[in-house]
DNA sequence: AAGTTACTTAAGCCAACACTTGACTTTCTG
DNA sequence: CAGAAAGTCAAGTGTTGGCTTAAGTAACTT
């Protein structure tokens, strides 16, 4: 059971940071993070055509890191923050994990440690 | 000059994202925020080639998530928090917008906010 | 009604990916 | 020294990804 929880959960961190890793659906979400917008912006935007664009739309959909509601013939696209909470918690965690450890293994990683600024 | 060193960081994102959306990646990941392990350890734990393994290291050092060294015939990888700082950045920032544009907009958005769990 | 706009869907193309196998090189071990 | 162990490198294979063009459909506009 908690197996199966597992499993989702990695299929879903697997669909955003997929989603999340192409720089033109990056732009996406920054540009969604600003105000709504329609398909054909975001096509305008990105500088490719409109197929291209509905298909990175469907990704960020599948992901949940975009909704969009069509009204008439224009659809409009909006940041859902739903995705975005698998991702975060597993970087969170790994980071987290390191940084204890760092801090008990300072002394192995010391080369590093002397690099200030790293 | 800015522009520039958002294009850096935008590969160094690309790259970091790209490298953690694979799940075996991850699994690579997560076994060494444990301890250290060889390539052999690495490739028993995913069921994969050591060949296999040694392409996913290569992508993971090249983000700075993974650093390794070679002592006598074994090659012992670690945890490189290096990589790990612009995704996160970024994580971080886009979550920040969203949940400030979020708060201001909770009526357009209210359909959601309605739904307690989400 | 005819044309334009906004999107949708399907098909195909080419490059990138995750693997594998097989041939090495280097380093231990008996 | 012979052989096993640990890893490296190169080539090949099947799949997926991002993009295009082309052919729709549905909703405005004139």
């Amino acid at each position: 059971m908690v197996k199966r929880m597992l499993k989702y959960e990695a299929e879903a961190v697997d669909r955003v940071f997929h989603a999340v890793a192409d720089a033109n659906r990056r732009a996406i979400i920054e540009r969604l993070t600003r105000s709504p917008a329609t398909v054909s912006e975001l096509a305008a935007l990105l500088g490719v055509t409109v197929a291209a664009t509905v298909q990175h739309l469907r990704v960020l959909q599948d992901s949940e890191l975009v909704s969009s509601e069509k009204v008439g013939r224009v659809r409009t696209c909006r940041i859902d923050p739903a995705g975005l909470h698998n991702a975060e918690a597993w970087l969170t965690r790994q980071r987290t994990a390191w940084e204890l450890r760092l801090d008990r293994l300072g002394a192995v990683l010391g080369d590093e440690a002397k690099e200030s600024g790293r």
